[in-house]
RNA sequence: GCGAAAGUGGCGGAAUUGGCAGACGCGCUGGUCUUAGGAGCCAGUGGCCCAAAGCCAUGUGGGUUCGAGUCCCACCUUUCGCACCA
């Protein structure tokens, strides 16, 4: 009978469908409470098999906490606000809300095309009011305490978005979404309070152990904190002291000049006198207009102001300057300028003349020996290390009332306004007389009109809708303007795991008690490029709601692992241009473009439309089958590994199935058992053992995310038992179980033919016998002097001494021993004899 | 520049604590079945050598050890993250 995935996956997909068999009562779920969570997906529309590797994963896991009794939770929901959906809505004329709705129904049937079982009966999608509205509602509760506000700040503008983006959106300058070169503005946004917690989400990052150490770093990278002290500088001829913010402070001996942002507020007054004062206007506007790159790459930049400031520690006065290296948005926005030890200030010093003193000995100029340096010449820490010189300079700063110890972050507030019309509606409104009020918990949704023009021309839909703007002041009554900006879709993302567990409760955000009990999330499967933007998000709001006394834990996700992305070839003409892959066609190997002599080079990369390098899955599905897809995703490599996609490659997985599929009538036929030739053993005795070795080794990988190899040791069980078929059954059922989290149609489909009652979903992983595992002889291998001559076979378990013995008469083994001192015997038990000779 | 991870056959990758390097799969070679094969099945497949024996092989160079892909030191390369953060 022929293996067809075709007539077995869809049959399989609806009867677990029909039986509901992911559902889970969250308030009495029985068994072991086990939350699964993969990322909340966008509705691009169209899934890929890059795509493939998070879900197929997830399910696979999923599978085999089930079957051990274990996972009870795994739900999936929709981020379903965001720009890709409106701007396809200026190009194509298809409001938001249908084409999202559309992409969610298209990615559900993917899903179900992947055999993936979710738990439908907790499915949200943040662009539902019965979401959006708890999203308004954690925001009043943000802005009551304090988190929410409202302010002017210089902000990262995309002009092809025509939207404010948050700092974490920004790669090297360019916007994350469409990679166009983002602008400086001031403007008056919101924001969210992230600042308030870059202690606690610091020093939260230790209590993870779960999770990878890179996404750990990036986010502790991120948050930038760093120890130190703020020192106030008495500025004479201002009459008032600058305040600067120092890491090195035991440096301070050095401090030969200041160096303050041009953006300082004190900048005004210090050069008002200046004969250039129009010059340095001039500089200072056109410094304010670059981005930080653009920053960077101008190279150091600065003015003299004409002022000075007194060094409290020397008392000489130093030259105060603007410089194009200092940011506003760190510290105090003003530094002491230490060349002799600071690399940054040397060169700045070197460049406009000024004076280098050297505080510190260790290293050359102007690198410090940290570790290792001392100061010297500095009357308060003359001789002391940096770690003893610190608490030393710092006591002394405060002792003389001139600044104080301090600990600075790098994190920002995080921006969340955003002037676009597809997206959670800020529930705030503008009163002439009350000024800014929130909308009343009882008047909530504010509800996102859809009947809006979507023209592309500047400025929010919103704000050309009457009917939204024109609002009532919750205070007084009187005639108010509503916001029109929407928020940030990750303040959609940043609580939603806690919303599954109450998806239809109209009442509350969510049920406190239950997801008390369910939460934090035991399993969070993602990619890498949440590590900054999402899981920092989530880890600050879940401590807001955590302060807010809503939950009992401050980490929503207890572990987290990231699979890595799958790559393909994509092609490339000599323009540098993407070519879709039915234009390309290999002449000798070589890609050409179709029909003309234009050649094409190949790069491999993350699948992507615009790479043109994606696999469709219901093609792939088409030929192979979903089971074959989600055993060859699985089987390519570690999971947390990139992997590269491999047409060719495919087909060894489809076979393995179709090896399993012909297996079945012959395991099922009763036999005399035949002796293996080679050892006289049984052949059933021979796959009953490798059964047990098997059960206990995949057991273990599946635990450690080793999907790769625990797939490699099914098919050596399956190659074992196609050996000695006779009598194979209770191995073959096992095989069976073990290979359902990675191909669960085939698997429930023989399940059935073989007459086993009820879904192999919810039949029991087997469990390993461990005294059956073991071998009846065990093959030594003996080296001489640490090198390989020659392999003995001893009975199990071997005795030390019978080992030696035996390799000693080993034929090849005597002729290297031969004539020689035997100086030591080494024995590894049941592995290794190393007779070391002279 | 700073930080992190990783370098193993033609390719993807195996190798619990230092103990037989190359599991499993792709590809390739040969065979078999077939009207046919871009299907299936069987065998072989790190290099040198016809083969055995042997030698050489885990980025490079050292070291520790009876024994190193694994540990230590230096270097090279690649990938990723941060990038004037005071």
């Amino acid at each position: 009978m022929q293996y067809r995935p075709e007539e077995i996956e869809p049959k399989w997909q609806k009867a677990w469908a029909d039986a509901e068999v992911a559902r889970v009562d969250v308030a009495n779920p029985g068994g072991e409470k086990f939350y699964m969570l993969n990322m909340f997906p966008y509705p691009s529309g169209d899934l890929h098999v890059g795509h493939g590797r998070n879900y197929i994963l997830g399910d696979a896991l999923y599978r085999f906490f089930r079957m051990q009794g274990r996972a009870a939770l795994n739900p999936m929901g929709w981020d379903a606000f965001g720009l890709p959906a409106e701007n396809a809505a200026i190009k194509k004329g298809i409001h938001p809300r249908e084409s999202t709705l559309r992409n969610i129904e298209n990615m559900k049937r993917q899903f179900g095309r992947w055999g993936i079982l979710y738990d439908w009966s907790k499915e949200i999608a943040s662009c539902h009011e019965g979401y959006y509205k708890w999203n308004q509602w954690l925001f009043i509760k943000l802005w009551e305490r304090g988190l929410a506000y409202r302010g002017k700040a210089p902000v990262n503008w995309c002009p092809n978005d025509q939207t404010v983006l948050a700092n974490e959106q920004v790669i090297d300058g360019r916007c994350e979404r469409c990679n166009a070169l983002v602008e400086q503005r001031d403007l008056e946004q919101w924001f969210l309070k992230i600042t308030d917690y870059a202690d606690r989400l610091d020093a939260g990052l230790d209590s993870l152990e779960h999770w990878p150490e890179k996404v750990k770093l990036m986010q502790r990278n991120w948050i930038g904190r760093s120890l130190g002290a703020d020192v106030e500088f008495q500025c004479p001829t201002l009459g008032k002291a600058i305040r600067i913010f120092t890491t090195r402070p035991d440096t301070i001996y050095g401090a030969t000049f200041m160096v303050l942002a041009p953006e300082h507020p004190d900048v005004a007054a210090l050069i008002a006198d200046n004969p250039q004062r129009a010059e340095i206007e001039t500089w200072i506007d056109s410094v304010r207009n670059q981005t930080n790159l653009e920053r960077q790459e101008a190279g150091k930049e600065g003015r003299f102001t004409g002022r000075t400031a007194i060094n409290p520690f020397t008392n000489q006065e130093i030259p105060i300057w603007l410089g194009n290296f200092v940011l506003m948005q760190y510290g105090t926005g003003a530094i002491m300028a230490v060349p002799g030890h600071d690399e940054r200030d040397h060169e700045f010093a070197k460049q406009y003349g000024l004076p280098i003193e050297r505080v510190v000995d260790g290293g050359d100029l102007p690198y410090v020996d940290k570790e290792n340096g001392v100061a010297v010449n500095s009357p308060i820490i003359d001789g002391l290390k940096f770690a003893d010189a610190l608490p030393k300079i710092i006591e002394e700063i405060e002792r003389r009332g001139i600044g104080k110890g301090m600990v600075r972050y790098r994190l920002r507030d995080w921006l969340i306004s955003r002037q676009r019309y597809w997206g959670t509606p800020i529930p705030m409104v503008y009163c002439d007389t009350c000024g800014i009020v929130p909308v009343a918990e009882d008047q909530l949704p504010v509800r996102l009109p859809l009947d809006v023009k979507f023209t592309g021309k500047r400025g929010n839909p919103l704000a050309q809708h009457e009917e939204f703007v024109n609002a009532t002041c919750p205070k007084c009554g009187g005639a108010a303007r509503r916001e029109t900006d929407t928020m940030d879709t990750f303040v959609d993302s940043s609580w939603y795991f806690a919303r599954y567990i109450s998806a239809r409760d109209d009442e509350k955000i969510f049920d406190t008690e239950l997801v008390n009990k369910w939460l934090p999330v035991d399993q969070y499967i993602g990619g890498i490029e949440h590590a900054i933007l999402h899981l920092l998000y989530a880890r600050f709001i879940c401590r807001t709601l955590f302060d807010m006394g809503l939950v009992n834990f401050e980490e929503p996700f207890t572990r987290l692992f990231n699979q890595g992305v799958i790559t393909k070839e994509g092609y490339k003409n000599a323009d540098g241009a993407w070519v879709a892959l039915t234009d390309v066609e290999h002449r000798d190997g070589v890609p050409y473009e179709k029909g003309t002599s234009n050649q094409l080079t190949a790069e491999v990369g993350k699948m992507s439309k615009s790479r043109f390098n994606v696999v469709p899955p219901d093609e792939l599905i088409a030929r192979y089958g979903a089971d074959t897809e989600r055993v060859y995703t699985l089987f390519i490599a570690p999971p947390e590994k990139e992997a590269a996609w491999s047409d060719e490659g495919v087909i060894g997985a489809y076979r393995f199935l179709g090896r399993v599929w012909h297996l079945a009538p012959a395991v099922s036929a009763p036999h005399p058992q035949p002796l293996s030739p080679q050892s006289g053993a049984r052949g059933d005795v021979i796959v009953t053992r490798k059964m047990h070795q098997t059960i206990h080794a995949v057991t273990q990988r599946m635990e450690r995310f080793e999907f790769n190899t625990a797939i490699s040791s099914l098919m050596e069980l399956s190659n074992a038992i196609g050996e000695s078929p006779a009598g194979a059954r209770e191995a073959y059922i096992a095989l069976l179980q073990m290979l359902h989290p990675f191909a669960p149609h085939i698997t429930e489909e023989l399940w059935q033919m073989l007459g086993e009652p009820g879904f192999i979903l919810t039949s029991k992983w087997p469990v390993a016998d461990p005294a059956l595992m073991q071998e009846d002889v065990v093959t030594i291998a003996v080296q001489v002097n640490g090198k390989l001559r020659g392999q003995v076979d001893v009975a199990n378990p071997p005795q030390k001494d019978d080992a030696i013995a035996a390799a000693k008469s080993n034929e090849n083994v005597r002729k290297w021993i031969e004539g020689k001192e035997i100086v030591k015997e080494i024995y590894v038990p049941s592995k290794l004899v190393n007779i070391v000779v002279k």
